[in-house]
DNA sequence: AAATATTACGTTATAGTATAACATAATGAT
DNA sequence: ATCATTATGTTATACTATAACGTAATATTT
């Protein structure tokens, strides 16, 4: 199983991961033959430092600090639908709120570990669950095109301290 | 598994399940001590009644024509809260819309298999994907709280129409 | 049955999320 | 260098949801 569930670990910093993810970032839009602008290598960034998941409008107000110039929404809702169809970042559709894909290459299954207490979230790719949502369709004549998975719950750093 | 993905079906209308929710849904406020208020009722029947998931102010709108009066978005919110809470309804994040709930008693996996093609919705239980969510939740040490998971894809019913 | 507490609803205003439409600028291809 | 394509700026607006406060209905206690 593939996940950055150590992300809710209290020690973890995200460590070189905002130069790693804007690298990998720069081969995804290599190979999908389209272009990382700075707005939108930008708003990556914004996303990737932040520990939990950026409404769009407090991406625009970072963007907008770190520019100092106003931002109009478009501007971040276009930059989100780009890095979103190149899979370098996911929407949370039960937060409204967007993260990056740690790992925005594999074909996954968009796991989403969200807790309640930080707030923060971790993704996970898990093919045994892949594979039972497969089964679910097969059983239903249900032709599969994309599935989106949030579980909720409390990570092991918030129910340790809330203990 | 549990589910009522025969609701693709183009034969499939609904027969008197709407009749057949509201007793249920009675039944089930009755054991949570709660009301089935008349709003709440009229607000069930609306979601119920139609094939294809409803927007908050779909429901508004049908529920002003039906009462012949003004109605405003809170009343809508607060019994969709209620109906929520109470199992009965269903919200699909990712849509912003709401489903009636086929089976409000059982503990259930919230698989929601949304067809693009007529835009209607099924449920599934399926505990496969109960257990590897948990495998899941055990190997990331996640206290899981609840699931929610949206399954994108073409029905069978479309699929064969298309085709 | 009257008084009180609780729960639900009506109403107005406003907050939060997202996109349409059109003009301008930057980039890529011929 | 010209033209086509893609991206951005800007303004306005649509869509989704809730806050706050007053009134009404229902339940509970006496």
């Amino acid at each position: 199983m593939l996940t950055n569930a150590r992300l809710f670990q209290q020690s973890y910093q995200h460590p070189q991961s905002i130069t790693a993810a804007i690298s990998q970032a720069k081969l995804v839009c290599e190979k999908n033959n389209v272009r990382l602008t700075s707005a939108r290598e930008e708003i990556l960034k914004i996303v990737w430092l932040s520990h939990q998941p950026l409404g769009a409008y407090q991406i625009q107000d970072e963007l907008s600090k770190l520019l100092s110039k106003k931002i109009a929404p478009p501007t971040v809702y276009r930059a989100l639908a780009f890095l979103i169809d190149n899979g370098l970042v996911h929407k949370l559709t039960s937060l409204n709120a967007y993260v990056g894909c740690p790992f925005p290459n594999s074909e996954h299954s968009n796991i989403f570990l969200i807790c309640k207490g930080c707030r923060k979230v971790a993704e996970a790719v898990h093919l045994p669950t892949n594979e039972t949502i497969q089964d679910v369709c097969s059983k239903t004549k249900f032709g599969f095109d994309a599935q989106h998975i949030e579980v909720f719950g409390t990570c092991s750093n918030c129910s340790s301290h809330r203990a």
